[in-house]
DNA sequence: TATGAATGAGCCTTCATTCAT
DNA sequence: TATGAATGAAGGCTCATTCAT
């Protein structure tokens, strides 16, 4: 009879996902590798077997949501939008797209998006590829010329970050319902009043 | 004799300053007892003879953080306005007030708004608040009936959390700017076309 | 089907040849069985399938070595001489043999002979047997009668220690070379002088 | 009452004694941080209250005794010579210095002498400073001009490096006695014939 | 003959905290 | 008010060795 996962690649993954769930728990010090192997079954030097050490089993995962997410945004590159419709559409889609994405592995999500010094690295890299978006939608003239881009694009990662963790992780709203609510907000804002644009 | 600034009061407050930036800096774990005595020069039972732990230390900072941060929200509710652009101005001064605080002390900010499980409930009640305010305009018709209030609060905390975290407290902009952009995204977006309001 | 030299005595040959590798260029303990196993094309348990422990391997290297060398010094005794130029002669003669087996494979020279508890042992035997051969020569009248030959033989065993170590598994001297120099030294010293013996 | 040894510099010296006896009896790897605290009365933490880690203590032994050997060895340089009555004494005085020098604290003389790779360089160090020595006696005529020298200084190292371990540290002979013996050996060889130099 | 998988035992190092002065 | 000295409790990592196949 074998041992319980006396199969290598079942013990990694099983290392992979505690440690996974572990780190987004409670963060990259306060997770130990005790605890780690205890809960996949296993004793302190299986560990070792399949990882160079504590840090490098966390790049791993950090890797694994940069990589998946630079796929999923690199894929859904806003090319210029043809009118209102359009850009509207596109941003929703984006936006659940991504939604999606963040709510489909909460511990991975965790790690990669709110955990780990990459994270800001992460999100700054977010911004400054929304930002190139909106400045082209800008130029195209979509949106009001003298919006400072750049905060908005910072503002649209913060709301992404508090919605993910506090709407899309807790399991309160799905990704379609997020992105909608977002695009709306963003779009128009809450006033009932139009804005007073510069002519 | 007394060693130069041997003034019990002046050590506490010399280690609450290093605790703060040590705590803001590196995170409550990462944090060293042995690297704020010795920044605040003093040996390590020093420590003890004003704090009765590192836990300690940090609590009073978390607590300083949020009774100022409730004062300053208290003294700011917003009563109901009159016309939108009372709405708009009173937003606008209660966010330049927010950020003000925010802006004013980096370490504290740092550590009530970012670290600690404190952090996640300090901005909840903020949501909370914010929320009701919203709510009570919403009733007096200023804002789109339709809307949800509650992740509208949402979007505004994670707004407010990454602009000061990206913009306030790296210097880039002054509270007053950035209550400028929030209250205008929030308003009316950046669409240049008015929204399609349920009639 | 046979995996390629899959031949248990080829296997176990290569394993004591890196193993002699290893010990002699790390030492027993920073020795690794992971390190020799890798090196061997092997993995692991093979290593237990050859050898009792990793103690075991060593000791046979050890043991190898000082039969080797029991057999050589065993054979080349010194009789007793008949006139100076014989026993000059036979030392010549016995130090290059001696020389010759040292630099023969110096992995196991270098554990039968430095590294190890053992070694300690081999340098004491070999002490001993140089220093009876002095005394029978000493009583025949070659060598002076007041020299302490126990001294004299331990000085020879540190000579041919250092040079072994320095200048024939260094490749820099051929075992004649060495042997002559020291025959040289050993019988006359460097002064240009002669001894003021004891007449 | 005082703690044993409440007194941070006696704390420090104890665990230098302790640690310099087992790094002398067990190597460098083989010493355990655990042995060297428990001997010397205090916890682990204790040690690194003086210590950076194992290596720093290590090296401080080792340097320690390397330049305790280097200001005796500068201080006894040979000058040449005037006869060869000068020359003996002379070298009799500076292997008698020298091998009191490497009796007189056993466990450092181990460390420094024949544990970790520094000892290969120290003796080194020496061989290269008794070849220029020899040289300049060889070069006024005391020494046959034919000797290489440098195979010469490799032997004297070797029977010190012998005679230390073997005679020395074991207690067996004083550094007059040992001098004398290796002064005679070299000088004169153990021959009862003269040299035939060539002339 | 050979190996994939796993482990018991152990070692170095760190840190918050305390005791005696 | 302040500190020199010390420690309990842990945590990351390594290595020789074994089990089941």
């Amino acid at each position: 009879m074998r041992k319980k996962g006396a199969n290598g690649q079942e013990s990694r993954a099983r290392l992979l996902i505690v440690a996974a769930n572990e780190f987004a728990k409670s963060g990259y010090h306060q997770t130990k590798i005790s605890t780690i192997v205890s809960r996949a079954g296993l004793t302190q030097p299986s560990f070792y077997l399949y990882f160079e050490s504590k840090e490098a089993v966390f790049k791993e995962l950090v890797e694994k949501f940069r990589s998946e997410l630079k796929i999923l945004l690199e894929g859904s590159r806003l090319e210029s939008g043809i009118d209102e419709e359009h850009v509207t559409g596109r941003l929703q889609s984006v936006l659940t797209g991504l939604f999606a994405f963040l709510g489909k592995d909460s511990d991975l999500t965790q790690i990669g998006f709110f955990i780990g010094d990459d994270a800001v690295i992460v999100k700054s890299e977010m911004v400054a590829m929304i930002e190139q978006n909106l400045k082209a939608e800008q130029r195209d003239g979509y949106f009001d010329g003298d919006l400072d881009m750049h905060i908005v694009a910072e503002c649209l990662v913060g709301v992404i970050e508090r919605l993910t963790s506090q709407q899309l992780l807790t399991g309160k709203r799905t990704p379609e319902d997020l992105a909608r609510h977002v695009v709306s907000l963003f779009m128009h804002g809450i006033s009932i009043y139009p804005a007073k644009r510069a002519t």
